[in-house]
RNA sequence: GUCCCAGUAGCUCAGUUGGAUAGAGCGGUCCCCUCCUAAGGGACAGGCCAGGGGUUCGAAUCCUCUCUGGGACACCA
């Protein structure tokens, strides 16, 4: 709709530059926008009070010529000009039936497109390193990242879901030797305790499954106990496999699927961060100093230059990154999103900037970064400090079994990810029932409600009929309501390209708050049949809308609450 | 010290990319089930949009400085 009055008002400016009212040389952008006051329309433009300059004119005289000069159309009941010179436009009935009339006919399409045409684009997210359960921050992680994968999905993109396991580092060092003490019936007071060892209850449970020999599987690899305490090796392996196994379960109970398990392990064994760091050494953004290599970030905007190859002859973290990116631009990833933790954002400038020293024809700024602030978690009034080496914990298994994965995944995802969240756990499960989501929900299943009552008295919804009826919808509650409906495919939109999932959440809040409203104030099962069959047709056009916009949170629409 | 993010109702947060009188939920006060599910609706109260300057027809939104909170700035991962 709002994609039709622009084209209008680009033919009246057309008119205008025609008959010498404008300059030939106008560029405007014409903007047409949804009004949040009723009584100023539907739509509404600030075409005249942006083009009031450059026509030497003020905007209002502007506006009035503007309007003079709209080609008719059906689409359109009247137009006005209200405050400086806004042009308010309002629609016609035929306009709403036209727009009902669509989406039922895409149903579950209505509000996808095809901007992405079919192009490859790569998510990675959670990327939690083996070392222990997944916490809430992970979850975070999970439910943005997801919505993200089903939102670019929706624009016509095809996406690679991809999880990056850091298992080549002293984490995982720490974590065999914590998992060690634990075999040889250490605790974390004793004076041989490792320095940096992890002291979570998860340790024992892990030490006491090793020393008991059982097999543990996780997605790609499977491995068992051999109950040698003195055993480091097989102890690493088991604890990796172990839980990565957890990990599963955790993003299992989630519902987050991955297409790509990546190692960081194989980047090393199959060669690809020596050549990396080949490459970086033949294009001359390197140098030796102190028994170091270090990369030129500096000559890619970092602030100062950074080490690849400790004196050890370790590589830094940032160097297998590096060749890890360049393997997903080879795999043909033009577009590439990275969702982390905000604790990670001083490595976007490294690995851009050794990304770009590799003169691989890879574009400045790839890839994208949308970074999630860190979760602060409240509990009996407290906040609880999530650190693995603490043992203090709060998983995020913990938190799908209290509150329930419908509920966590809403309240992770509905919110911008750059705003620091916190998650009150004793409110999300005192308050349950309280929590948006529900509302949402509750929305889908009094549609579905009222079907079932409609057979209850042997009644049946005549789609045709109701959608010939469709003029019958008069009432402002009515066109406000299809109104919110069109505007779904636009937040769609730009939600993906501003990587923004919490747009879709607010959408469908807004929406489900104004069918509550026309719920209570108009019954949907009344005598005449051609309203009856015009409202449930409606109705059905808010279940569908519903559903679709819950589907890409991850949330289920139920039938029944 | 440098960089990133944030600061909006008592609390948790939105604010459709610069629009008209700043909005929800929770909490507070008060109404609405003879009625398709009250997990709902309606009404009231609650605001110096952290603060100062600037940009323009117009600023919570853009620029700049200041203040406050969080995070990042290792030859840790």
């Amino acid at each position: 709709m709002k994609q039709i009055i622009a084209e209008l008002i680009e033919s009246a400016l057309h008119t205008l530059i025609e008959n010498g009212t404008l300059p030939e040389d106008v560029q405007p952008k014409i903007m047409v926008e949804n009004t949040r006051d009723k009584s100023h329309g539907d739509y509404a433009s600030n075409i005249a009070l942006t083009l009031a300059k450059p026509a030497r004119s003020n905007p209002r005289q502007l506006a009035e010529k503007l309007v003079a000069a709209l080609p008719q159309s059906d689409n359109l009941k009247r137009t006005e000009i209200a405050g400086p010179g806004f042009i308010n436009f309002f629609i016609s009935g035929a306009s709403t039936s036209s727009l009902v009339k669509t989406i039922l006919e895409e149903k579950g399409n209505y509000g996808r497109n095809n901007d992405g045409a079919g192009r490859k684009a790569q998510v990675e997210f959670v990327s939690a390193n083996p070392t222990g359960p997944l916490h809430i921050g992970h979850g975070r992680g999970a439910a943005v990242g997801d919505c993200l994968c089903r939102l670019m999905e929706a624009n016509g993109w095809e996406v690679t879901r991809e999880f990056y396991y850091n298992d080549a580092g002293q984490q995982i060092n720490n974590l065999a030797l914590s998992v060690q003490a634990r075999c040889k019936g250490l605790t974390p007071d004793d004076p041989s305790w490792p320095a940096d060892g992890y002291r979570g209850g998860y340790i024992i449970d892990l030490a006491e499954s090793f020393m008991r020999g059982d097999t543990v599987k996780s997605e790609d690899q499977s491995f068992t106990g051999t109950k040698d305490a003195e055993d480091l090796e097989a102890i690493r392996h088991f604890a990796v496999a172990y839980l990565r196994h957890e990990q599963d379960l955790d993003l299992k109970a989630f519902a987050v699927d991955f297409d790509v398990y990546f190692l960081e392990s194989s980047l090393y064994s199959e060669g690809k961060v020596e050549s990396a760091v080949q490459t970086l050494i033949e294009n001359g953004f390197t140098y030796e100093q102190e028994g170091a290599l270090w990369l030129r970030t500096t000559d890619f905007g970092d602030d100062k230059d950074r080490v690849m190859r400790k004196k050890d002859g370790g590589y830094t973290y940032f160097v297998p990154d590096v060749a890890y990116h360049l393997n997903k631009w080879q795999r043909g990833f033009n577009t590439v999103i990275n969702e982390q933790g905000a604790d990670h954002h001083s490595t976007i400038t490294r690995v851009r900037a050794g990304l770009q020293a590799l003169k691989a024809d890879i574009p400045q700024g790839w890839p994208d970064y949308v970074l999630h602030q860190m979760v602060t978690v409240m509990k009996g009034g407290e906040e609880v400090k999530i650190s693995k080496r603490a043992g203090s914990y709060v998983t995020l298994r913990d938190l799908i079994e209290e509150v329930g994965r419908d509920a966590t995944r809403y309240f992770l995802a509905a919110r911008k990810s750059d705003s620091h969240l916190t998650f009150d756990i004793d409110l999300a499960r005192s308050e349950s029932a309280d929590n948006p989501v529900y509302y949402i929900q509750y929305a889908h299943a009094r549609v579905c409600s009222i079907f079932r009552k409609l057979s209850e008295n042997n009644l049946e919804w005549d789609e045709a009929t109701g959608i010939a009826a469709l003029d019958h919808l008069e009432l402002e509650s009515e066109k406000n309501l299809v109104i919110n409906l069109g505007r779904y495919p636009e937040v769609v939109k730009n939600a993906a390209s501003t990587r923004e999932p919490h747009q879709i959440a607010n959408y469908l809040r807004d929406l489900a708050g104004d069918f509550h409203t026309y719920y209570n104030s108009e019954k949907t099962l009344v005598e005449s049949a051609d309203l009856r069959n015009a409202r449930l047709t409606l109705a059905v056009a808010v279940r569908h809308v519903l559903a679709n916009g819950l589907d890409l949170l991850g949330v289920s629409a139920p039938e029944q609450m």
